[in-house]
DNA sequence: CCAAGTTTGTTACGTTATAACAGATCGCGA
DNA sequence: TCGCGATCTGTTATAACGTAACAAACTTGG
């Protein structure tokens, strides 16, 4: 199984290659996992891929419609939750907006870093947080089954460009 | 300056005796600091004591509307806008909804532990976790402004009651 | 008291998301 | 290879969440 890139959006980097690479990765974890990247599906992860951005789903919408797919919002609503429920994309809840996974791996407890000017988002995991997480929740007698870890902030770039 | 009330809300306790506390801890600190607990904020405000539970803009409408105050969709969202920037409330992007703060001091990175049933919602402080993100944040270079943390799971009574 | 700033309230609209159902497609076993 | 159950696509319609723009009322300080 081919292995999905794992690294910083925010750095510069072959986004050609990214793309197909992480395209690569899908294929490979859907024919293993016997799971269907029908056309709708399909569709809306490249444009996440390509975008390399949080996008809306009227904006993943209106690439279904211009590949002459669906054109109603419970198109792209199902799509979404196929990719957020096999873990090729993820939700981003501050903008009610959603990425690809860059991460890689499986189900994965990550922090988002949320460029509020160019909406990329990077993602990185800290394992020693989870556990931290883990024990306050367990203190609380609490039964945790979702982790969302958003910070916003600006990314060098768009500091730097005076946002 | 009265001390707000920093516990467990997923605990039994004095609920009356919670929200007289909270609302008193929230006017001595609009006193000291020149802040304006006008009526649409103030009745945001109780409804959000009073039912200690995430609620959202249009729930907590209904009470404005109720009260004889506005009846339209700004009026709410400014009172929320007043209490948030203030720290009186936090908003659960989760859940598109509005906890009041039960943490008492000022600014602080929380950890919300939010019940997906009851939509109780207990708040946490992990200074641990608040150092792990900025050395993540710096490897980026990323400028944080706002962080979320947001954990969404069962409490053990709602977990208790077979949901 | 007056002027400037703040707050409330309105109308109108834009964005995000889901329910319910009909028809198409897939994959498997007879 | 046929057909049956399960899954997926697409539609219409509507619900839930949020904001822009503007007029009127209130508050505060000179």
């Amino acid at each position: 199984m081919t292995e999905a890139p794992s690294f910083d959006v925010f750095q510069p980097h072959d986004h050609r290659r990214c793309r197909k690479e992480a395209l690569a990765a899908v294929l490979a974890e859907c024919s293993a996992r016997k799971l269907r990247l029908t056309p709708p599906r399909r569709c809306v992860l490249e444009a996440l891929l390509e975008e390399h951005r949080a996008m809306t789903a009227y904006e993943l919408l209106d690439r279904l419609r211009e590949a002459g797919l669906g054109s109603q919002p419970p198109v792209v609503y199902r799509a979404l939750d196929f990719l957020l429920a096999n873990g090729f994309a993820h939700r981003i809840e501050r903008l009610s907006a959603f990425v690809a996974c860059t991460h890689g791996e499986g189900a994965h407890e990550a922090v988002f870093l949320v460029c509020r000017a160019c909406r990329q988002v990077a993602e990185a995991s800290l394992p020693a947080l989870a556990r931290n997480l883990e024990a306050e929740a367990s203190e609380h007698a609490f039964r945790v089954e979702r982790v969302a870890i958003e910070v916003e902030g600006l990314c060098a770039r768009c500091a730097g460009a005076g946002a």
